[in-house]
DNA sequence: CCTGAAGACTTCAATACTAAAGTTCGATCC
DNA sequence: GGATCGAACTTTAGTATTGAAGTCTTCAGG
């Protein structure tokens, strides 16, 4: 009986465009597409980390102090901005990293209100490794497409990137005009 | 002092070349857009459907019962499954949803081991005017972008999917989030 | 029937997150 | 040069989720 697995695209689209009709089935399946490729490339990437022994949490984390360049070196809040969390998660999640040895926590000098969490070199080397296994598995990825075909779909990706970041919706729901 | 904020995606490609030698630009670029893409775009969504007063986990529930068509019903395993969530947090998701009339729970007549969860009226409502404000978002989203570049989009889109979905045949896994 | 096994959910304990209040330090004003 | 404001982080209380253990029902054998 219960054999009912997820629907497929086509599928799902077909049972939109029944409960409700005025949609348009080409945006409709771009969203969907978009949607959908995100999460398996999000279990996808979590499974490789932990791998190696750390959380995509964790590992969102080494991410963005490694993109902060040398010295590696972030303050709570500012992650916890990156991130897309409240400062209080932060606290919690650099105490596990810092018991991990992954980054250390420490007073700034200069202003001790500041705390400075800088990766270690154990830190650095997890992250290298879980970039190798990130790049093979995109590169893997994006096989079948022309390099024409990966440049038109950057370039379409950030069009659309533009447009949402100009044009939060605000407290009615809707986009703001933009022209 | 540090008014860092959020790197553009260029500077973000930029900082990982720097740290990572051996990276493709295209294929990190089509990557990185997509992710954030998509936070943005979660963002927005929850946005709209907090004024609705639901929340997006509310949302995805609703979403799949209509999907699966009238009568709109599923069990909390079946609904667990499609959603990424272990059977547990789709017990107490459903107690919330339940007490706020979003749908009904009820033990199956001729099962009673099984559990029904079944869209409301006031649910499906709720979903029809969330609905509607997806679709406006997601037609201004694509608002520059032609029908044809919209197909191609698609089409690629779709290409990257079957890729991943080939490569992980679904080992056992949740998979997280929405679609 | 009675027993054992499997399935579908629920309960429980622990983890991670949010919002709001609290703490501590630095800066500004007069 | 103290009083006050604000910034940066932590703490607290409450909620959502997970993994593991538990409950109840059905089904298949003996």
């Amino acid at each position: 009986m219960s054999d009912t697995q997820e629907p497929s695209l086509d599928e799902q689209i077909a049972a939109y465009q029944r409960e409700f009709r005025d949609l348009d089935p080409q945006v409709e399946k771009v969203v969907s597409a978009l949607g959908r490729l995100n999460r398996r490339m999000n279990v996808a990437y979590g499974r490789q980390v932990a791998e190696l022994g750390i959380s995509s949490a964790e590992w969102e984390v080494l991410k963005h102090l490694v993109l902060s360049g040398a010295p590696y070196r972030l303050g709570p809040g500012e992650l916890a901005k990156r991130l897309g969390l409240t400062p209080a998660a932060m606290t919690h999640r650099i105490d596990r990293m810092a018991a991990e040895g992954l980054v250390t926590r420490d007073r700034d000098e200069n202003n001790r209100v500041r705390v400075i969490v800088e990766l270690t070199d154990e830190g650095r080397t997890k992250w290298l490794e879980a970039m190798r296994m990130a790049t093979a598995f995109e590169e893997d990825l994006l096989q079948d497409l022309s390099t024409d075909e990966r440049g038109a779909l950057g370039d379409m990706l950030i069009r659309l990137l533009r447009r949402v970041e100009h044009a939060q919706p605000d407290a009615g729901g809707r986009l703001k005009d933009l022209d």
